[in-house]
DNA sequence: GCCATTTTGTAGCGATAGCTACAGGAAGAG
DNA sequence: CTCTTCCTGTAGCTATCGCTACAAAATGGC
């Protein structure tokens, strides 16, 4: 070794993928990235290699810390019922802090854009088919320990709930009066018996 | 008048709407949209005047056409429980013809790059909010004909549905065998009672 | 202190974005 | 047939896109 990286990585990612929330992956341009993280085009390729790399590390940093948030408060839960309740509450409460942009970084992957890139698609693929077989498989042990009627059927609710999260960061976008997205998230999960 | 148009204006629109309708607002350039609507710029400013307009224009084509279509199954039914059925049974038919987008132009329009033009994301609020109410009406009507109980609350379950469908066209565009999406929409529905 | 190696900033690449200027052509009015 | 009016295609505008070439600066090993 020879020179030492005079720029935090971990800041300058933690930077990018603020950027990337904010404005999502199209809607920030090279630009925008670089005044964000702080740097110049050169560390940035001599790092990142490209755009779309940078993208994909941001969005792994992001299920690592904001994701994992709302899963450790799903799982922390005694009920899955309550867990699936701690859930919402956690997003909700992020629309509540100004500083926090009224997305989700995973939610705005699931865009043609993103998915039309092999790898970035693949991997967006992959961490939805974890996510649901997850909400499943907590859903089933509940079920099996009485805790959710037997006309509960894991396998059929569980795509329900992570396809009305979709919508729900597609509504977030629209104004509401505090309070209608929590109305509607306690009148979806009250339907579904949680 | 002394030189009369030579393209067919309505024609043109319905190639722009299902350029737009294919790859998003941003998505589409303006050399994509005039070679589908076979024209060049020099026509397409002269009826346009802008890619935002002709944006706008398109939506309200898309709504006079593919949503009216949508929104007549659901009044044309027996009731909102079943009419609701026909409402997304006509988007699920949609997702079998490989002519047709795996999108709804009014759905994709529920995104931050339109919204935050004033003059687009005012039409889309405006729509959403129609919407909304017309389902409320709907659903209010049923409920004082004894059609649907009176535990069901209009007021807060159709911002739900809305949502849910947001959420609808997000997972289409991730594969999914048939009939996955239908179960979804079933297990949803019958959650709510209708 | 010097050298080898790596990082850094600058400057600019080709491609494309939305849009405009404008000459030339087409057609109704007289 | 001519004139006036408006439509149409071409050519090119400025700005920005993601990215690269490359020289200068910086640092650990010796």
């Amino acid at each position: 070794m020879v020179r030492t990286l005079v720029f935090d990585y971990p800041t300058a990612l933690e930077h990018a993928t603020r950027a990337f929330w904010r404005a999502g992956y199209a809607g920030t341009s090279l630009r925008d990235l670089l005044s964000a993280m702080g740097i110049g085009e050169g560390s940035f390729y001599n790092t990142m290699k490209s755009k779309k790399r940078a993208y994909l590390e941001s969005l792994k940093h992001y299920n690592a810390t904001v994701t994992r948030a709302r899963e450790e408060a799903f799982a922390a839960a005694p009920t899955a019922a309550l867990g699936m309740r701690a859930f919402f509450r956690v997003m909700l409460e992020s629309l509540d802090d100004p500083e926090t942009p009224r997305v989700c970084l995973m939610a705005g992957s699931l865009s043609p854009d993103v998915l039309a890139d092999a790898e970035l698609g693949g991997y967006v693929r992959d961490q939805y088919a974890d996510w649901t077989r997850q909400l499943i498989e907590r859903f089933a042990a509940d079920r099996r320990s009485g805790l959710l009627p037997e006309s509960f059927v894991p396998e059929r609710i569980a795509p329900v709930i992570v396809t009305f999260i979709q919508g729900f960061w597609r509504t977030a976008l629209l104004p509401h009066e505090r309070g209608s997205l929590e109305r509607q998230v306690d009148a979806f999960l009250t339907a579904l018996g949680l």
